[in-house]
RNA sequence: GGCUGGUUGCCCGAGCGGCCAAAGGGAGCGGACUGUAAAUCCGUCGGCGUAGCCUUCCCAGGUUCGAAUCCUGGACCAGCCA
């Protein structure tokens, strides 16, 4: 099937990558699905690629699934190319919601960085065929003037098929959209044809929000270059009450960046994932194949309690993002902290361990349980503190703690001076006395 | 450029001079039940030194004993007209 690149390198690759896409469910629109096919399984690799947006200075879990999906693409053979959108970004893809607000220059040019950072650790670089190449889109359209982005771009963009796009369409029924996110098609548009003659891309692939987007890049090299080139979108990822994925339950992004989404906090989510999106996360997210998903299905309905799926998804994603040491840390620090055990037997290099991973404080001893809650980040503020006591959801030491103004006591102190500190179920802060 | 309507807490949305930290819904949070799941029920949901005080209803002024509510100016949005 596939070209001359040597079989699976990493091994379980599936002989079609379409069909294993479509069974994962990443399939939500494509052109041609036959001539697409067709060419992958063609002589030699098909340079393929994804664009993202530096929206903010790390990337989130949503974007993960682009990212994996290049990922598959280069294990089935094929080039990836990732796209840093310098320019882009200074632009702002159009949503449904409302207006974006513009960064400057400075700041999109940081963000480009750090996201190009965590992008290339999910593809292989390497001077073979199938190596990943890393672009930024400011490259080519930075240097460009008004009339070439007018003359020779604009020309061939009729307004008319612009406006007829959803997203348009619904912007303008709600509350407008201004002139430069209206060209923000031009220039993704423009990438691609950039990337299909300088590197002879043939594929991009993005989210079904990115349809649009990426098909005026398919018309574009249509109408200059005759050629053409295919789009591929993967379905927007929600969960089964239709929230989007990578929003934690407080509302905020799962972030990629240690610094904003703590390992242990990013394993803990996947961990806490529903059933009834255990196993369709697995396919979207994970390498394992089908055998392998079959058999955490049969354990998730026979003993569902042992959560055998979420945590098999929580280790694969963090190991996929932050790495084996850190996986390890995080699965340790959760199994202490969330296990069975008595708390109080456990010795120091474990408390020590586990607490790291969780936020925590030092405390002189002197503060109640409604400081503490508000210094470890528990509570937002000593009125969520005091209401979480009133409520009957501030533990410590898995004791619950119901007059507001508690002090610990020597006593209360675990090995190496910890104190367990927990808001609800599943909130955990490590407090150590220091006197 | 003109006219009309709009801008309220995380989101939606009521309020139209005092009884408003502001109805209702959603989300979130806590509890019960469970399996660190879902569903359900109950509670909670601006901040603080919590029978009180402080900061909020697009922004800046003003009227008033008192304004989210009235007036003036400004910003932004929508619809219609040009």
């Amino acid at each position: 099937m596939r070209g001359g690149s040597g079989g699976g390198e990493d091994g379980g690759v599936s002989t079609d990558i379409l069909d294993d896409l479509e069974w994962r469910g990443l399939i939500a629109q494509s052109t041609d699905r036959d001539a697409l096919a067709k060419e992958l399984a063609g002589d030699g690799p098909v340079t393929l690629y994804a664009g993202f947006d530096p929206t903010a200075p790390s990337l989130h879990a949503g974007h993960l699934v682009q990212m994996l999906t290049l990922r598959r693409f280069q294990e089935a053979g094929h080039r990836p190319v990732i796209l840093a959108g310098g320019a882009t970004g200074m632009i702002g893809d159009p949503r449904d919601v409302g207006e974006r607000s513009l960064h400057d220059e400075t700041t999109v040019a940081e963000w480009t960085g750090l996201i190009r950072g965590q992008l290339e650790r999910f593809v292989r670089f390497d001077d073979s065929p199938t190596g990943a190449l890393t672009v930024n889109n400011l490259d080519w359209t930075g240097q460009q003037t008004v009339l070439e982005f007018l003359r020779d771009l604009g020309k061939h963009f009729p307004v008319n098929t612009m406006l007829a796009r959803e997203t348009v369409k619904r912007r303008l029924a709600a509350d407008g959209m201004s002139y430069t996110e209206f060209s923000y098609l031009l220039l993704q548009s423009q990438d691609y044809l950039h990337l299909h003659r300088t590197l002879g891309c043939r594929l991009q692939i993005g989210g079904s929000d990115q349809w649009g987007n990426i098909v005026g890049g398919v018309d574009l090299i249509r109408r200059v270059e005759g050629a053409h080139v295919h789009a591929l979108t993967t379905p927007l990822v929600t969960d089964s009450e239709g929230r989007k994925f990578g929003k934690s339950t407080g509302g905020g992004n799962v972030w990629l960046d240690p610094e904003r989404t703590s390992p242990y906090a990013w394993y803990q989510y996947f961990v806490n994932v529903a059933d009834s999106d255990v196993l369709g996360f697995l396919k979207l997210f994970t390498f394992l194949g089908r055998e392998e998903i079959e058999a955490l299905a049969v354990e998730l309905t026979e003993k569902p309690h042992l959560r055998s799926a979420q945590r098999r998804l929580a280790t694969e994603l963090t190991t996929l993002v932050h790495g084996e040491e850190q996986t390890r840390q995080v699965t340790t620090a959760s199994q202490a902290l969330f296990g069975r055990a008595e708390l109080a037997d456990l010795d120091a290099r474990t408390l020590d361990a586990a607490l790291a991973e969780v936020p925590h404080t030092d405390s002189g001893g002197t503060d109640t349980i409604v400081d503490l809650l508000v210094a470890t980040g528990l509570t937002e503020s000593k009125g969520a503190a005091r209401r979480a006591v009133k409520e009957g959801g501030a533990y410590v030491n898995n004791v619950k703690v119901t007059d507001e103004d508690w002090i610990p006591g020597a006593d209360d102190a675990l090995d190496g001076g910890w104190l367990v500190v927990r808001r609800g179920k599943r909130n955990l802060a490590g407090v150590r006395l220091v006197r």
